[in-house]
DNA sequence: GCCTGGATTGTCT
DNA sequence: GACAATCCAGGCA
């Protein structure tokens, strides 16, 4: 099976766009790895963004240029990663929600806890914690960078996603933005 | 198995 | 000083 790591210009769209051809791809994090099947896309305009109020130190990847990952730490315990979408200056994002692991699945058990495969990654903290994903890989370029990537398998996106409200935030929650696999 | 409430800290106003 | 793109434990059905 071959896989093939992907470049810029697929990541160079608007993030409702880019959310869902990102489903059934691959995210690689070292010698862990899991395959994405759910996400959430996020706007300038958009209340519930970071990047509503204006650019700030924390959320100064999502103004960056597209493919790299913007990481954040919310609720005093949690991280979160993003794949920056648009062009340079838009701050637009997809927020990575789940995973299926593949790869590394010992590692995840180890870093999460003895539990079933899917309840590894079946959150936006929680694959954080299980890829090792944290504030020092934010801002990584993931078409170059040696350990983070996002690969494709050739699976393709699913014909018809399901997509729903997004969760867990409290304003803007009827923008149906949220897909999975 | 589903639902409810508490935990906990960086960042912005 | 208040909030936040969440998670998990514990209680009840």
């Amino acid at each position: 099976m071959t896989e093939q790591r992907l470049e810029r210009e697929f990541f160079e769209r608007g993030s409702v766009e880019l959310a869902p051809a990102l489903l059934n791809k691959i995210l690689v994090a070292g010698p862990c790895a899991g395959r994405i099947v759910e996400v959430e896309a996020y706007r300038p305009d958009d209340p519930a963004s970071h990047s509503f109020r204006g650019r700030t130190a924390r959320n100064a990847t999502m103004f960056g240029p597209a493919g790299h990952l913007y990481v954040y730490f919310t609720y005093g315990m949690h991280f979160c990663a993003n794949v920056v979408a648009g062009t340079d200056g838009d701050a637009q994002a997809v927020l990575l929600r789940g995973l299926v692991p593949l790869r590394g699945i010992e590692i995840m058990r180890g870093r999460r806890g003895n539990k079933p495969d899917r309840l590894l990654t079946d959150g936006p903290g929680k694959l954080c914690q299980a890829l090792g994903i944290d504030r020092r890989h934010d801002g990584v370029d993931l078409c170059t960078n040696a350990e983070l990537a996002i690969v494709d398998d050739g699976t393709l996106p699913p014909a018809t996603p399901v997509i729903t409200p997004r969760i867990g935030i409290r304003v803007a929650t009827e923008q149906p933005w949220r897909w999975l696999a």
